[in-house]
DNA sequence: TATGAATGAGTTTTCATTCAT
DNA sequence: AATGAATGAAAACTCATTCAT
């Protein structure tokens, strides 16, 4: 079989995967499998089974990964990176800006941007420098959204980037289990009930204060 | 409370109503611990902690909850019945029927519904006649809150008590080892949001169907 | 069974250990299982194997030794405290200063102080204060034998403590898999080659320093 | 050096013998690395670290060394063939053959003979014909020494070639995580007590038998 | 009944060894 | 021949659950 696949060339890719590409190939079919997992049975699922997932052996996944935090933490980017690729599509996409601020939110949610929030609990370094930068670039993306919409005179001018994201992430947030809480369903939905609430004229005094992702877990 | 009076009988008892009471004082410890645990920590707490939180051996947890879901089981009958207090308290207290959904739900809140989610997801018997009776209970005190700020011209029309609830349940679900999300700075906040979003005239079209908690679990 | 022993009243132990009192019987079984093991298999031995010499699970083992470093500590206080106990009695059965050191030299082979080796490399908490305390009784006990010796003029003056105990140590220290270096053929031999060589007058200039087993592991 | 010559042929070769040279040197840089890494760390030390310390990939390890055995082979040979290179030197450098014993000893040391030790336990092929045929070299030059200082009347009669290379292998073994047990504050300084108890006159009646190193392993 | 202890099954993690370029 | 990556088997360690007083 060696020398069959040695031969196989232009074929856009062999079915049997080859070392020096396929490492990174692995490395993406772990965090893949990891983000699927994530969100189907929490952020607990044993990692022997995302190994078997993404079908490789646990000690690839462990060379990659050398523990659940690095995992973790690369999913976390994962996420965030193609969240913020939604919310600059979605700039793009809607000439109105609270449309695209809800193409966002409802884009976010197909994401799963939901399964973060397990994986800013407890123990995660979530002020880890390459976190830190793609939220930043997360954050920036989405204050553009917000911003737009406020200037518009869509958007109560009482919220803030954090509220956004982070009442998003709740929401959308998955239940093991449960698939992503029946996304088609239900979190479609209730986005949609937010973001009326989001609406100018705002209708009520908010509590509490209008605050970034980066203030969660700073308690006072 | 409701446990308490189903074990309490009319039996002569010695002034000194001990052992029994001690039994039930363990009971309610233990279930109180979870639910703090379970908002703490996740529900994934290991049980011996609960049990050492609730000042009993790990032993008495296992006589009083043979397993973890029938400690699960007795903490979402807990929370359910507390949060349906709420509810009703809610109709006492305002005038208002929207005054009083929105007293409802800031009340569940701190009552931490949201602890609510990871036991809904799979695994758990969601359909037993006691937690199903609970839950009756509670969505139709909703219900009454619901529709009584319908018809009062203060709620859009195409919502339904489930939406209310799982938002609800989602938007305060605790984070472990962050509280419950901060509840104080943030999560009062987003409820009030949605709040906003629930008010009537409906601004948007919803996707998704209005269903209730039932509905959940059913895969389509 | 139950009733069966629990008749068994004035014997001096049943075989079937009963939770109590075989908790210290447990715990006891397991020091000694893991003692004869890094003795015949070295401190890599796994715990697991430990537990089944022990005839307890390996739960057992962990809920009283943390981890291994807490199993290795507890072997080491126990040989340590072994060990002085043979100094003393050494003490008290010879008359000769000499012999009685002598007697302690092979005493102390016979209770695989060698053992103790191992023990000392790398990441052990030699500092321990339980540690501490044990190995000064052994210096102690054993000062008094070099002291003593010295003053009857059988043992050169240019020897200490330390020197006494780590080249015992080293000469009986375990080869895993041969049992303790062929005690009965070898080391005692050698000890005595050493003992000798303890002996007044001294022959030769001694290089390095005179230290004591604290020294051990302070590099300069 | 031996090994070096076993394969250098006397094939014409052009003037830059790079690939076989190259292998050699890799050889060659293994064995150095896997020789310091035994003595520092252990005998169990992961091949891995061997390989990466050695700078070379670890495949290339296990081309050169098929398993750990193997390559504890090589190691002990080498360090065999260079302590039986100090002994021949001993020999030449000092006329009184007591001050050659003697430095043959402290110079054993120095070439961490005692790493040798945890390579005679368990598990370890002491009678490959290559390893028979260095040790036999070894024996021979010790044995050398030991019977001219015999005959010189300057070593006790009761002892034999294996007294002197276990008992100096053990007092040199080193401890992982702290060097060759600090062989410059200690080592030296017990093998020169243990030198002293070799002298003639004897002093004391030895128990056990004066056996060869090859003795060793086989249990009575 | 209440309890501390015991246990086996499950998970994480490491490492010797093999594979494929 | 040399290498980085892959792998399974083994070891450390945890925890739900049961046992025996």
């Amino acid at each position: 079989m060696d020398t069959v696949s040695r031969t196989a060339t232009g074929a856009p890719q062999p079915r049997t995967p080859r070392p020096r590409a396929d490492a990174l190939r692995n490395r993406e079919r772990i965090v893949t499998a990891a983000r699927e997992m994530f969100v189907e049975f929490g952020p607990d699922v044993p990692l022997d089974e995302v190994a078997r997932r993404a079908g490789v052996g646990n000690a690839t996944l462990y060379r990659n990964f050398p523990d659940r935090a690095a995992l973790v933490h690369e999913v976390v980017l994962a996420v965030t990176s193609r969240t913020t690729d939604r919310a600059e599509e979605a700039v793009a996409a809607e000439a109105d800006p609270f449309a695209a601020l809800s193409r966002f939110v409802h884009a976010a949610a197909d994401e799963r941007i939901g399964a973060l929030c397990p994986m800013l609990s407890g123990g995660f370094d979530k002020d880890h420098p390459e976190l830190l930068a793609e939220r930043r670039r997360l954050e920036e993306a989405v204050e553009g959204l917000v911003s737009r919409a406020m200037s518009a005179g869509r958007l109560r001018t009482d919220i803030a980037v954090g509220d956004v994201l982070v009442a998003l992430s709740q929401l959308t947030r998955p239940l093991p289990g449960i698939g992503c809480l029946d996304i088609d369903r239900f979190t479609h939905r209730h986005l949609q009930l937010f973001l009326d609430g989001l609406q100018a004229p705002a209708r009520s005094e908010l509590p509490g204060t209008a605050a970034t992702l980066e203030d969660l877990r700073r308690r006072p």
